[in-house]
DNA sequence: AATGAATGAGGCTTCATTCAT
DNA sequence: CATGAATGAAGCCTCATTCAT
């Protein structure tokens, strides 16, 4: 339906010509507008406008409007998959759990990526490349999470004698869920909620 | 703007004069549209065609679209609340809880309310209508639930040794991502888990 | 582009089936409708509320929305007629003019009238039917005028010295002015400016 | 309810960023159309196809429609303003009234000038920003034609005995009236009719 | 006769995408 | 490279008109 690529330099699954980071801030602005209206309700101009830039340039880094939601779910995948990493180098278990639990809090205001997460999860029930990403995604975080658990030192006294596997699935599906309730907050902070 | 609205058989929280069931009709449609679409990428159109009606029609049963959104929320959280009523006549809460778990799987296929499950929470993020009847179903559900699980006679057994609150809230958190992660099935069966 | 006749006992130019007045309550709704909102904007529902009757009644009096406007220029054109002559029996040419002026003023509010002929003449424009019925309107009274002035004993007084015909001219165009400044008109009074 | 408006070359009275007279063409097309079908006939692709541009170009210059009807209304504000500026510099009180009576038949086919003023008039009626407008255009040439009157140095033979005020309103009463019939021509020349 | 449910064409508007500059 | 003017398909909604009851 849509085939282009006549002669331009690029259209590959991600190359960043020029500016190496330009990227990187079109993706930056896509999530705020994604967050604020949805996917499909925000435009291409309000992602331009966000990232102060013109709308034809974003075309020179997606081949179309579907190309930045991948390329959103992409990054997704990147940085559970090193928050994974950092957790793993955590000290104790706790440590680790605190960095996966308050993960999604800090970068940026917490609600902004709980809305992108249920966005993406609403549109992977119907976009079968997003749904394979996601499914990735959580594989590997429910792998990772396991693993750490397993090894983790004070494996004992943190599980309550539950297996790794259990707890993690205990964990996983808890910070799942918390992150669909995240996006009912009206105003207030919900900050630390352990 | 524009105050006519003379004789239209709507507004009013759902009053269906000459077709009873209509609306009903309307809303099933809109059910597996949402479902399979999207709440902003299925249109008027789609709904019309999959109740076998004119799109005009709707708008004698919805000021909008944004109404048949909401009439949907509204309708799954009645269904939420008739749901619970029937668990609490289970004689015990082990059937109450299998009511309460096998609810979303059965009347429609599973993953066309999973999807408009979603939809929903996503649709909460940014409409402050829907947020405030999603927190409804779910304050209503967790108190139903709780209190179930209180007057439950076999309570000691089933929850091993859990506070009622807690286990409640650990029954919805996992119901809660479930549906979630129900989304992502391709094709496979997902009917039984516990 | 709109053909029925096919059964229906009626159709033809004005017929009054049942009920004789039914006609005119429809046309005292139209008026009250297109002054309110133009020709155009008003909808057959507008009408029928007005009317307080059905929306299919109305098609049993009129062939089409079309046949509303040009029924509503021919009373208009008979309104006209029965003013000129109650004009012409006046006793005096002051007595005359003062009908002849007043006439737009007093079965309704004005500016229902006003808005009214305003649009009429706006749909002359581009209905070649209500463009010659309109004409007719004018010369009949631009006519009946000149000869009312003509034939008045005190002419000579109170036309200071004008032909019949231009002084019915004036008059003639003082009062279309004043009918088109008069849809300008916010809320004040307007009522008598001689 | 959508705020993006990011760089939407409109809004504000009147810029026209790249193409400068794009609309002026715009507003050419849409005199065109108005006159030919009233303000609410016409249709947005109408003025489209009539300016020889897409749809969706004409709102990058207009917010809707509603916008594009005010800015002719404005446009034919400043051309009174510059007709009277006109009149205003002619050496006789002859020469300027035949300025004033003539402009509204020479730039375009007259039927087109008139179709659009009695338009005009008729939204007047029902929208509040075009009567002030048209109140505001009526005041202004009222005034200003009083003033040329009073000023001309020829005033004594040419208003035969009436006050400048007087004359004033005789000639806007007659061309506000010839306007109106004007409509009514069919085909014929109608050209100079002093 | 009378109703008003139903239809569907058509209008306004938005927005992803292209391309000349 | 970058811009943003331009396009036009598609979506939401209204409304004249018909017709079963």
């Amino acid at each position: 339906m849509n085939v282009h690529s006549s002669s331009k330099p690029m259209s590959q699954p991600q190359q960043e010509s020029s500016n190496p980071d330009r990227r990187s801030k079109i993706l930056d602005a896509a999530l705020v507008c994604f967050a604020k209206r949805g996917f499909h309700q925000a435009s291409m101009h309000d992602i331009s406008a966000e990232a102060g830039i013109s709308v034809g340039l974003i075309y020179r880094y997606f081949e179309n409007k579907e190309a930045v939601i991948s390329a959103m779910a992409d990054r997704h995948k990147k940085e559970i998959g090193e928050m994974l990493e950092r957790a793993r180098q955590a000290p104790t278990l706790l440590e680790s759990l605190e960095i996966l639990l308050t993960a999604h809090c800090c970068e940026n205001e917490p609600r902004v990526i709980s809305a992108f997460v249920v966005d993406l999860y609403a549109e992977a029930s119907r976009n079968p490349g997003v749904a394979d990403l996601v499914r990735d995604v959580l594989k590997t975080g429910m792998d990772g999470g396991t693993e750490l658990i397993a090894l983790a030192p004070d494996t004992q006294n943190a599980t309550h004698g539950l297996s790794p596997t259990a707890f993690a699935e205990l964990i996983f599906t808890r910070t799942t869920a918390l992150l669909m309730f995240d996006v009912l907050r009206q105003k207030e902070t919900t900050a630390a909620e352990r």
